[in-house]
DNA sequence: GTCTATAGGAGGATAGAC
DNA sequence: GTCTATCCTCCTATAGAC
């Protein structure tokens, strides 16, 4: 990361979060130390523990403060829909779009810092410690139950243990296309460096075929 | 985890990588002390230093010792594929299979210790120190060279940078299938207890479903 | 509010006895 | 091959000066 971060833009506990996002995403969590944190901020060591009181409640706060903002946009894009079908149902694309696309626009803000954070949420769905599983759950919760319930109406015929099982993978899906590029990249050569917006295309008709596979596909289709 | 690990199935060597897998997947890399390891084990703190010389090393075993066997799997799997179909393309369902259902019959080993090792990957692929990915991308280079050839072939009809990412994408949705399970179930209640191999087939069908899905159908579809 | 200084502990690694 | 003892680095957190 450059230092740009460190001067002066805002006050010291913004400047701890944009540092820490950063870092975060970089090194992970237990590789970040609070002496990294507070010198690339250009802050003193003791201001971690003065503003947030932890470094387990400056991590929580690095969440906090994108996925108020993120799931607020997804529920406000769902009550549009809800809205405009005005009691018909909605299809299963405009609600992928509320939910994943809006997380894919998120992510494609490199400048106000929302692809970092896309990248780190992504990684940390799977974190091994438990503490932040835990308050991520409960970040989700209210937008995931709005979000499966229009699923539910708009798919009335699917078993709704299946929407489920499809939302858990799109969400796989969607975190690896933000979060693990790299992985990929060297495998393969590289995709091609082409602009983000074919990202999400490309993502939306995967997750959209999925969604709609047939059951049993695999069994029946050999 | 139980100390049943530690009682004295294996020599030192063995028992080191097999608590080393299971501390790597509960508490992650850097959570994991070699002081925590080797007490779990049973052996002297110095063991793993003289067996691998370095952490860094012992974890690049752990991954070595898994990845060698699945990926020879999946190869030999291909290669009976092709044999089969004596120069005729490859259903692209049964490509599918022998890469990632291969890798959830491997998950689904709860005893042989498959199924942690399948979490750990599942997480790993995301991780951001640079060694993991590296030495990841050396181990996976030539399954999935050959896999996406396969897929190539399969699909002549479609563009391979498409392929590509669905392939990414496929990577994405099998991994947290695998290793996410415990971030939806905070969200949602839970997953009805099902027999894992529902798992392999709900998975297979949503795979297939992103792989065929129609190209642009998010935006075609409205 | 922000700093310095430091407590108090855990980390990976190694030297050398057995 | 395995153990004990130890080095040195790094961590989070806090007490208290300014």
């Amino acid at each position: 990361m450059t230092d740009s971060l460190a001067k002066g833009h805002g006050d010291t506990r913004s400047r701890i979060l944009d540092v820490a996002e950063v870092l975060f995403m970089e090194q992970g969590f237990d590789g970040t130390s609070m002496r990294s944190i507070t010198s690339h901020a250009g802050v003193n060591l003791a201001a971690v523990n003065y503003h947030f009181g932890s470094k387990e409640q400056l991590i929580q706060e690095v969440f906090h403060r994108r996925l108020t903002e993120l799931n607020r946009i997804r529920l406000t894009r769902l009550g549009e829909l809800e809205a405009e079908a005005g009691g018909a149902s909605i299809k299963p694309s405009r609600i992928v779009d509320a939910f994943f696309g809006t997380a894919l626009r998120m992510a494609s803000d490199v400048e106000g810092g929302g692809h970092t954070f896309m990248r780190l949420l992504g990684r940390t769905y799977t974190e091994p410690q438990a503490f932040v599983r835990k308050f991520l759950a409960e970040e989700y919760a209210e937008c995931v139950e709005h979000f499966l319930a229009a699923l539910y109406r708009a798919l009335p015929e699917v078993d709704r243990n299946e929407i489920l099982w499809r939302f858990h993978f799109m969400m796989g899906a969607m975190s690896y296309a933000i979060a693990g590029t790299d992985a990929l990249q060297l495998v393969t050569g590289k995709f091609d460096d082409e602009d983000p917006s074919r990202l999400e295309s490309r993502l939306m008709s995967f997750l959209l075929g999925g969604l709609r596979a047939p059951l049993a596909d695999f069994g029946a289709a050999q």
